[in-house]
RNA sequence: GGAGGAUUCGCCUAGUGGCCUAGGGCGCACGAUUGGAAAUCGUGUUGGGGGCAACCCCUCGCGGGUUCAAAUCCCGCAUCCUCCGCCA
């Protein structure tokens, strides 16, 4: 949630924030207007409960006649208290309501605009030349004995697979060499519960305009999460962290579960977009202050992943109207998937300034007080969209692929193979 | 799944309806003392909200209820601990 002093001093900027986004600009003055309810009700609430506090008092040392006149009074304002407890309380209510359909105030630097509105960064790397007739990733996996499409969906519907043989290696080489790499940079490893409580999931802001795409555990009360940044970033929730231990960057492996509602026909052949797959995910938790730089080395470790992993992408600078509720800022690496001809999302980096630790109520304490912390994430490594990457740019006429150096030592070969189909 | 017990400030603890405006200890911070330190003494030390301010309100795991008044009584829930059963 974004601060209610920013609200109540600069409600231009949050309006444009939203114009901004493609979001309802309106929502500002309804959030005005129940804040201002809101005091207002609890001011009256605050001076009757001060009234009733002190007859209190007044009635436990009095006596006789003195008392019985006044536990009449206090009768009477017992239940004044109480009603405007009740009004003060709904006023709040109204108030969250509100905040939390607020998205974060989009950073000043972002492009304005939709999905294909992005400012391009960077291209990185070169692109693979074939001089035969390229297979998609479906192909390749299937050659290879790697990746098993008809059987996931056999088993459990569409955008399901099973990774076999040498893509089971794969999968797990990605993983490993991607912990690797974070424990090397400072990171601390992680392996976190992928079922969490709907506050965790409402504080990172998920159950909001992308709850269509949370699978969701109604007997327990529990929700599946679409990434592990859900149970990192409520990791410190209701936690004062000292000043001193910031910034805590994290590097947490899970699966992740995505329902995909409303992308229907997308994506509908092979890995790229399927309910459940597994990934490495950054975490930093900073100073407000620091979360720029800190964003700037997200970027900088995905933009190294994906080099030791020697595929060609590139950097795009998101726009306003695809950052998702909160985020503030993102950049997107995307890697060259040459049978598309297109460069495809495989990594992606959000500051999300104060919004979800404000919601997680994750604070940090220094010589000013207490305060919301920082929080970003990052996506470290993706497991099925590299696979889709690496099948696809290193691929040989024969339908072998040539594995990347950084690899070699997880997979324990420098070349997957064709199989015979099984 | 069943039976008990617990949950009070960073930590330990007192508290069985009004003198709780939550006491004490430890730790921590600041000050006094000292050549400097230890020890000692003093002061401060949950978090949130409202108000220009003085100051006020909320907060004893969470949510309800009883009462003029709840840390305290009642109901529900959560978490942790112990034991039993079942399972990996």
């Amino acid at each position: 949630m974004i601060d209610l002093r920013l609200l109540r001093d600069d409600p231009d900027a949050v309006r444009a924030s939203q114009r901004a986004r493609g979001e309802d600009p309106g929502l500002v003055d309804v959030l005005l207007e129940a804040d201002a309810a809101r005091r207002s009700a609890l001011g009256r609430f605050e001076s009757l409960r001060a009234e009733q506090k002190s007859l209190g008092s007044q009635v436990a040392k009095a006596k006789g006649e003195e008392k019985a006149a006044l536990l009449a009074r206090t009768k009477e304002l017992s239940a004044q208290v109480k009603a405007a407890e009740a009004e003060s309380t709904a006023a709040s209510a109204d108030v969250d309501r509100a905040l939390l359909a607020l998205s974060n105030v989009v950073h000043p630097a972002a492009p304005v605009g939709g999905e294909e509105d992005f400012r391009l960064i960077e291209e990185v790397g070169e692109k693979p030349s074939f001089d035969f007739e390229p297979r998609d990733h479906v192909d390749l996996g299937k050659l290879l004995g790697a990746i098993d499409l008809d059987r996931g969906a056999k088993v459990s519907g569409s955008r399901f697979y099973f990774f076999v043989g040498v893509g089971a290696l794969l999968a797990n080489a990605i993983v490993r060499c991607a912990q690797d790499y974070a424990v090397r940079e400072g990171l601390i490893p992680v392996l976190p519960p992928v079922l969490v409580r709907p506050e965790a999931m409402e504080g990172t802001g998920f159950l909001g305009q992308a709850a269509e795409n949370v699978y969701a555990m109604p007997d327990d009360g529990l929700y599946l999460v679409g990434t592990s940044e859900v149970p990192m970033a409520a990791y410190h929730m209701d936690e004062i962290l000292d000043a001193g231990a910031l910034p805590l960057r994290y590097a947490a492996y899970s699966p992740c579960f995505r329902r995909e509602a409303g992308a229907h026909g997308r994506d509908t052949r092979g890995i790229i977009r399927v309910h459940q797959f597994d990934k490495v995910e950054m975490f930093v938790f900073c100073r407000p202050e620091d979360a720029e730089a800190e964003h700037e080395k997200l970027l900088a470790h995905e933009k190294a992943f994906l080099g030791l992993l020697e595929l060609p992408y590139r950097v795009i600078d998101v726009a306003t109207g695809d950052l998702g509720a909160s985020a503030a800022r993102k950049f997107d690496c995307e890697a060259w998937v040459p049978t598309q001809g297109k460069y495809r999302e495989v990594t992606s980096t959000s500051n999300c300034t104060d919004f979800q630790a404000r919601r997680l109520k994750i604070r940090t304490r220094d010589e000013s007080g207490t305060r919301p912390v920082a929080t970003l994430n990052g996506t470290l490594a993706a497991v099925p969209r590299l696979v889709v990457a690496i099948l696809e740019n290193f691929q040989q006429a024969d339908g072998s692929v040539r594995v990347p150096a950084a690899l070699v030592p997880y997979v324990g070969r420098e070349a997957l193979e064709p199989v015979a189909a099984r």
